[in-house]
DNA sequence: TCTAGTCTATAGCTACAGGCTATGGGGGAA
DNA sequence: TTCCCCCATAGCCTGTAGCTATAGACTAGA
């Protein structure tokens, strides 16, 4: 028996007629016709004797309908979860992120995001690069969100996002001009260095190094992301010159994939992330 | 989700593969494959994640998997129930008939039926035609057999074969020919009357009287199924002309239609009831 | 690194379940 | 009788699901 036609049967003995039957299931009278006599043809029983032109169950009948009604109800369930998992926001997402993330663009995130999806519920924390993927690998998290993600085992990251790497003076600096800045112009200056720790930080020493920049203190040089909260405090941004791009991934478990929830949500994160770094 | 869908997916989740699965179910890797994405597609959203060519359930998979299960399981039973209904001999048939069935044709046609259907369960009554409806329209028994069944409300009796009356005679009374008896030919013998009671006695009485029949002993005009298994016993049967026929009926209830095994044995019956008359 | 084996996706085809409208016949009630 | 209700059939159309052949991606082993 197909799904439909325990559908049809379940309509026809409850409603005791097809053309009950039909108007229950929204569908013709001859449709109902056909699928029964279909579902009977291939059962090799009649499940309804037509007695004048009426229906009446057959014994084989009575015997199945008890099962079928067991059969409609899970099906009517699982229906019912089904359309659940696709348009509810209940449900949890735990998200970590390195701390760049933590402190602006994340908590923006999240918040723009519940303002369309009251019932979601997240689970935030600030770790490390090393961290995220050990907690990615244990399920204890659902997305990592980090700068340069290094290919791992077990693990799938994707792009989102590229962004520049800036320097940053106080106001009181003046660089002499608006365009971008070149290494050999902030080389005399004081320069507080990036710790080398995490991907980024290397990217940027070795950056560094090329440029055979000397360091000092007061200028430096650091992501667009950690950059765009601060501005604006007697601190300034320049574009640096020759650009250095880094980028920001979305990462996720190869053995447990997100959730709707959190499929949705990394879409939304994308978005922030886009209007974040052309703002 | 139409139940095919459900299956696939039972199948892709358990087999761990769209290539196990299609083995599973005996049909190709891409049938198996479309299913999938259509029911995805339908659902809204992905049951597996492709992650470098193998499949991994998505958590919305983990969650349906439980009732796909619950649906799967029971659809299993159903299946099963419905096969068993359509091939098996396990069950009960309630039968009544007129004494005149009572005597030879039932018991023989239930022990040839058993001979093939060895798990059929019978119960037999001998009963009078008014009886015999009393018991359908009460379910008391499933099918009923009697001469000349009168069309009763809620009930449908269907004429299986058509009987002839016939003169039965001593041995030791020679009429003379071998061909058909007229009425005239006995009407000086000792004659046996058969009971007017029931729609047979009362066919009977009306052709006697319009024949202006004289009654006597010795010779008895019956039908032919009482008549078979006495003949033989110092007793002859003779063709009566102008010929009187009468029908054998099967009964049933409207609102109660005969059971698989009860259609079946009516079949045989019309067999029986066949043989019985050209022997 | 190349290759063989495994798995999934796509294209193009066929079969049939299941939907529709229109229509006809049987039975019961006015 | 006549009307109404119910079921069955005919003819048509669409969509699900099956097949073969083949391509593309990844893994593992030589």
């Amino acid at each position: 028996m197909r799904l439909r036609q325990i559908e049809v049967f379940h309509a026809i003995y409850t409603s005791g007629s097809m053309t009950n039957a039909a108007r229950l299931l929204n569908v013709s009278q001859p449709s109902i016709s056909k699928v029964l006599a279909h579902a009977e043809q291939q059962l090799g029983y009649p499940l309804f004797d037509r007695v004048k032109g009426k229906l009446v169950a057959t014994p084989e009948a009575d015997r199945l309908f008890g099962l079928v009604s067991n059969v409609y109800d899970h099906v009517e369930q699982l229906r019912q979860v089904a359309e659940n998992l696709r348009s509810s926001d209940v449900g949890k997402v735990r998200v970590a992120a390195t701390p760049a993330f933590g402190v602006d663009l994340l908590p923006t995130a999240i918040s723009s995001y519940l303002a369309g999806h009251k019932d979601t519920e997240f689970e935030i924390e600030t770790l490390h690069h090393d961290e995220i993927n050990e907690a990615l690998l244990a399920s204890r998290i659902d997305i990592g969100l980090a700068f340069d993600a290094v290919p791992t085992p077990g693990l799938k990251s994707e792009t989102i996002a590229r962004g520049e790497f800036v320097v940053i003076t106080p106001t009181d600096i003046d660089l002499g001009s608006d365009g971008p800045v070149r290494i050999e112009d902030i080389a005399d200056l004081p320069f507080i260095g990036l710790s080398s720790r995490g991907p980024l930080g290397r990217l940027l020493t070795s950056y560094l190094e090329a440029a055979n920049a000397a360091r000092g203190s007061g200028v430096s040089i650091i992501d667009s992301v950690t950059a765009r909260p601060t501005s604006g405090e007697n601190i300034r941004c320049w574009p640096i010159d020759p650009p250095l791009q880094y980028a920001i991934d979305v990462i996720t478990s190869d053995s447990m994939p997100p959730s709707i929830l959190g499929k949705r949500f990394i879409e939304h994160i994308r978005q922030v992330v886009a209007d974040h770094l052309t703002s």
